[in-house]
RNA sequence: GCGCUUAUAGCUCAGACGGUUAGAGCACCACACUGAUAAUGUGGGGGUCGGAGGUUCAAGUCCUCCUAAGCGCACCA
């Protein structure tokens, strides 16, 4: 063993044994273990300090997850981006906390617990108990927050679960408490009625993700439509339309005993029709869409082509009248009974034009209802069935009534007795209707629409102001912000924030139970509950909980009432989930009970990031409580990243298998390379993303396999050469100095993309980066590795040490393990983020070696064209107008040429080479002067025919340009055979071209082949095993002019090959290996 | 039905302000190079820039309409 050779691995597992083939997803759970071990993600928190008032401080708000299943693609793409914002900015300085989140309360929580405990209604959740109910619903939201520990870790992402936040802790739910008071307190709160989906057999209404959560959600289901007249009541004033119907149409005849009005478009044409009874002799007139006319020819005019029309009417022109119910149920009801507009809501595609509305069965009915002061009604019980005053059909399930109350129509209308039916009202056509109905995801049951009373919060009060803070945040991509955000914003309609339910926080509202007495009172924390109730509600074990049912033990008797009999007892409902998450921002810190003033502070927060489809949800309830509560945006920056889809460009499906295992790539790829795919690609921008294993595969192999070629590299050679070294940048060689100040501008690239939260960018400039680096500064200076030049070491070892700090929050598990390999240090987490003050700038150095690569890129091109393979060295390369001052050599030994010669573009020998003059036309600049005529300069320029008199006058298809209008360019003329000519393709040497010398004298062939045999040789060493610096003895052997090369050069044969014997001789036994000029020879190789 | 986003090579994407031979990376093929490299270099095949109109001297780029996809909203009486 060498004494401390340099660099000084660290890691015990692999002191003096980096591996050249690294297995990255063992490297990764070593790394893991040791920052586990070590305690680096609580160092890296506690080495920054907050600074006063937490001015050094980054805010990263964690959304909470619903954790009742495993993670899956979309929750590691965002954890990834969770990871490398505040990584990054750890190594800015800044001090970030990270607190894990979870979202616990809800539905989905309940409907599990439902599950396990076979439970049906909510009248056997009651029956069981709320407090078992809860306890299980809080077991089952709970249960998978050990996988969701272990997904997190092993993909590298820091952030603190032992101080985690849950929607269920009491400091949390009292902050949200307080939040729905001061909402209350400032008139931003209220009670109301809301239309929802609702399943009847599961006694729960659904939320608009639950519609969305199956494909099959909508079926095709074939209900009966009834079309029914309604008797309008006569005026007096007109004729034709007292006493006429007007018809309805309706796919859910169990509305129709909640009638409450109908609904016509203003601007439609209606028509006045006389037509017969069905089942009677009579006749009677009819009211409907002329639209639709025809649409009921069979039952208005059987007989004749057209219909005799007694009177046209603009919808406008119903509006007001009044007409008879189909049921008299809420005879004398306020306000109802009558023709109303709704000019979206009535088409004329279906139906008679005219529609029947039941107020609390449909959203737009609720709405015109609302608008034309007619109370709703709810005849039907939460199980579905019907209830006082709907008499005739109480205890029957809706859909099962449809069929009664089409039977008592139809008795009505032939003057038979119907039910409760009102004499008069005509059922005009009965039919079956095929359409596509929502069902229950967990009972397949069809779901009625039904309102249910709710809270709300009135965000179109505040819509204007949420829109004014929506445009102090920054959003990538940006168009979120005026896009789906902002239109989203300006469509608010207010949040129905409560639902009947079990598991939640609860509405913090009591009410007195005798209507005699009426009080309420909202209450914003437990000392207030405290102070009324003169106790806290507790749980089983004595603890304070808010949830129910111990939070509905408080009661008092109401102060309001001198009787002393009423009482104040809460209101049953519990909060939505969403007004939990939207709490986050100040709920997670117990805010204002603590940490109120440093919330003012750091409020709103820094960043956040989820996926897109948050801008309805999370990032709307954020906004919506930051506004009402604070008068401030929640957050300064979100990222609001695309869909994660399968490999087959449809949506993640775990049936059809279309993506990969996320733990099999986790061990055969590693979460390094995972993250680079997902980081690198253009989801982050707003796209969607196809995961395909193919291009996790792809990340490995293009950046983390030649970053840690490297950085073997590196470790290989300084072992081997037993130096020590710090870094340093004051190397004068050109190679090292052009790779520093490329050095120096990626270092810019990447804070400025980490910046801008351009995540893509960084990766992108991070893959230019390492190409440089691999295939052009480490490949041209192997051999001064190789010679111990320790300027070089130095300069590689700042460059590696640098480049892993500047990639650490991208592949934070790879680049510790080459960190604390090169530096012996903790962590390159803990270290700081790499600054361009650190590195040498040199502007025109980084462009006189970019001419070079071009000039040695240009002579490959040339080499291949002639077919001069490059081992054969030519004599001569002569650069024309591109400035690689001091690279001759770099150039002369990349290309393989024994001199290489600058001339000036204007010099005469320039002008001898065949060189032309090309004429560009700037058509920007002409265009304008010019017009039409701009075109015929153009061709002109291409086909030649142009010219440049004496005074530098430029003419192209007979139209004189004027400077600035047209550019001269010099391009490769015709060569010949013993020169080959080639422009310059980049920017840098734009305009400059090459010519090489391509005539192959008998001693540069013979070169050729001496430097053939030493490839040759080399392999052959290869092949049988032999170490780098192995001695071999050599024998070589082959046709005259090969043993002639052989002998000629062989000085540089034994070098090369570290021969130290090396014979020419006549003949050897052995296959024969091909040499160029199609000579071959044979070798015979030994160790010595 | 409405809105947002997208549509460019087999794949993933760039292509300010309109400017005349539409680029890159990957993949593929050939050749070359190779004692850090599962690498690398050079060349090549591959495009009616989703379609149709229009504006303009000039359109991948601007306008109109259409088509397709993703997302969202609404509707589904």
């Amino acid at each position: 063993m060498p004494p401390m050779a340099y660099p000084k691995v660290t890691s015990a597992h692999n002191a003096g044994n980096v591996p050249a083939s690294p297995r990255f997803p063992e490297i990764e759970t070593q790394v893991l273990d040791y920052w586990k071990k070590d305690g680096t993600f609580q160092a890296s928190i506690d080495n920054r300090d907050a600074g006063r008032d937490g001015e050094n401080e980054f805010v990263f708000y964690d959304g909470p997850p619903f954790a009742n299943g495993l993670p899956h693609y979309g929750h590691l793409l965002t954890g990834y981006v969770k990871d490398i914002v505040p990584r990054y900015q750890t190594m800015r300085g800044k001090r970030v906390e990270r607190r894990f989140g979870w979202d616990t309360h809800g539905l989905p929580a309940e409907l599990e617990a439902m599950r396990q405990l076979g439970l049906k209604t909510t009248d056997e959740i009651a029956e069981m108990g709320i407090d078992k109910f809860n306890a299980a619903s809080r077991a089952s939201v709970l249960k998978y927050t050990g996988e969701w520990r272990d997904y997190v870790t092993r993909q590298a992402r820091w952030v603190d679960f032992d101080n985690d936040y849950k929607t269920l802790n009491p400091d949390y739910m009292e902050s949200v408490i307080w939040a729905f008071k001061t909402l209350h307190d400032k008139g931003l709160v209220y009670e109301g009625f809301r239309v929802l989906p609702y399943c009847w057999q599961d006694e729960t209404p659904l939320s608009n993700h639950e519609l969305r959560m199956d494909d099959d959600v909508y079926k095709e289901r074939q209900d009966p439509a009834v079309t029914v007249g309604y008797a309008l009541d006569a005026t007096g004033e007109d004729e034709v339309l007292d006493g006429a119907h007007i018809l309805i149409w309706t796919t859910t005849p169990w509305t129709l005993p909640s009638n409450l009005a109908v609904m016509v478009g203003s601007d439609i044409d209606y028509v006045v029709v006389e037509g017969p009874v069905p089942g009677t002799d009579a006749t009677a007139k009819y009211v409907l869409a002329e639209a639709r006319l025809a649409a009921y020819q069979k039952e208005l005019f059987p007989e004749a082509e057209e219909a005799t029309v007694l009177g046209r009417y603009k919808g406008s022109e119903l509006l007001g009248r009044t007409y008879q119910p189909p049921f008299s149920y809420y005879a004398g009801h306020a306000n109802a009974f009558r023709v109303v507009a709704a000019d979206d809501a009535v088409t004329t595609t279906d139906g008679t034009g005219v529609v029947h509305t039941a107020g609390a069965f449909g959203e737009v009915d609720k709405e015109i209802t609302d608008r034309e002061n007619i109370e709703a009604v709810m005849p039907v019980g939460k199980d579905g069935r019907f209830t006082a005053p709907v008499v005739d059909y109480a205890g029957v399930q809706v859909f099962d009534a449809n069929l009664q109350i089409i039977d008592h129509l139809k008795a009505v209308t032939r003057g038979t007795a119907g039910g409760s039916v009102t004499a008069g009202t005509i059922l005009l056509r009965r039919e079956s209707y095929n359409h596509s109905y929502p069902h229950c995801w967990r009972c397949r049951q069809p779901l009625i629409y039904k309102g249910v009373s709710s809270w709300f919060v009135e965000v179109t009060k505040i819509k204007d102001r949420m829109l004014e803070l929506n445009q102090q945040i920054r959003w990538v991509p940006e168009h979120i912000q005026d896009g789906q955000f902002g239109k989203w914003l300006e469509n608010a309609r207010d949040w129905s924030i409560t639902r009947n339910r079990f598991w939640g926080s609860p509405v913090p509202v009591w009410k007195s139970d005798d209507p005699a007495y009426p009080r309420l009172d909202v209450y914003g924390s437990f000392a207030e509950l405290e102070r009324d109730f003169g106790t806290l509600p507790k749980d089983a074990e004595g603890n304070p909980d808010l949830h129910r049912p111990y939070v509905d033990d408080l009661v008092r008797p109401n102060p309001d009432d001198p009787t002393g009999k009423s009482m104040m007892r809460r209101v049953s409902d519990v909060l939505d989930v969403w007004f939990d998450s939207g709490s986050m921002s100040f709920a997670q810190n117990h805010v204002p009970f603590e940490n109120e003033e440093w919330f003012q502070h750091h409020f709103p927060g820094d960043f956040i990031v989820e996926y897109i489809g948050q801008t309805r949800g999370w990032f709307y309830t954020l906004h919506i409580l930051a506004t009402a509560l604070f008068d401030r945006p929640a957050f300064s920056s979100c990222i609001s990243h695309g869909i994660v889809l399968g490999s087959d460009g449809q949506k993640m499906s775990k049936s059809l298998r279309n993506y990969p295992d996320v733990n099999e790539v986790f061990d055969r790829d590693g979460a390094d390379a995972m993250r680079w795919f997902l980081m690198s690609s253009p989801i982050l921008r707003g796209g969607n993303l196809v995961v395909t294993e193919q291009g996790i595969r792809d990340s490995v192999r293009q950046v983390m396999i030649p970053l840690w070629n490297s950085w073997y590299f590196f470790q290989l050679y300084a072992n081997a050469a037993d130096l020590e070294t710090t870094g340093s940048t004051t190397s004068k060689d050109p190679l090292d100095r052009y790779v520093l100040a490329k050095l120096r501008d990626y270092v810019a690239e990447m804070t400025s993309a980490m910046d801008d939260y351009y995540v893509a960018e960084a990766c992108e400039a991070t893959q230019r980066f390492i190409d440089v680096l691999t295939n052009w500064y480490i490949r041209r200076s192997r051999e001064r590795f190789w010679n111990e030049d320790k300027a070089a070491f130095d300069t590689l070892y700042t460059v590696l040490e640098t480049v892993t700090r500047l990639v650490a929050p991208l592949l934070p598990l790879t680049t510790e393990e080459i960190w604390r390999g090169l530096t012996g240090g903790r962590s390159v987490h803990l270290a700081d983020y790499p600054v361009v003050g650190d590195l040498p700038a040199d502007g025109d150095l980084v462009a006189r070696m970019d001419a070079v690569r071009a000039v040695c890129s240009s002579t490959s091109a040339l080499r291949k064209a002639r077919k001069l393979r490059n081992r054969l060295p030519l004599g001569g390369l002569t650069v024309v107008g591109a400035d690689i001052a001091g690279f001759e050599e770099i150039v002369a030994d990349e290309v393989n040429v024994k001199s290489v010669r600058l001339l000036a573009a204007d010099s005469d020998e320039a002008g001898t080479y065949g060189i032309e003059q090309r004429l560009a036309v700037n058509a920007r600049a002409a265009g304008p002067r010019l017009g039409k005529d701009v075109q015929k300069a153009i061709k002109g320029a291409k086909s030649g025919d142009w010219s440049v008199d004496e005074s530098g006058q430029v003419v192209a298809g007979g139209l004189a340009l004027v400077e600035g209008e047209y550019t001269l360019e010099t391009v490769a003329g015709a060569a010949t055979d013993d020169i080959a000519v080639s422009m310059l393709g980049t920017s840098s040497g734009a305009g400059g071209f090459i010519v090489l010398d391509t005539v192959v004298t008998p001693d540069l062939a013979a070169e050729g082949l001496a430097r053939d045999l030493v490839r040759a040789v080399q392999q052959a060493r290869k092949d049988s095993g032999l170490n780098v610096e192995d001695r071999i003895t050599l024998s070589v052997t082959g046709s005259e002019t090969v043993r002639q090369a052989a002998t000629t050069h062989a000085e540089l044969i034994a070098r090369e090959t570290l021969a130290t014997t090396y014979d020419v001789v006549d003949s050897l036994d052995g296959n024969p290996v091909d040499l160029g000029d199609g000579e071959k020879a044979q070798i015979a190789v030994a160790k010595a």
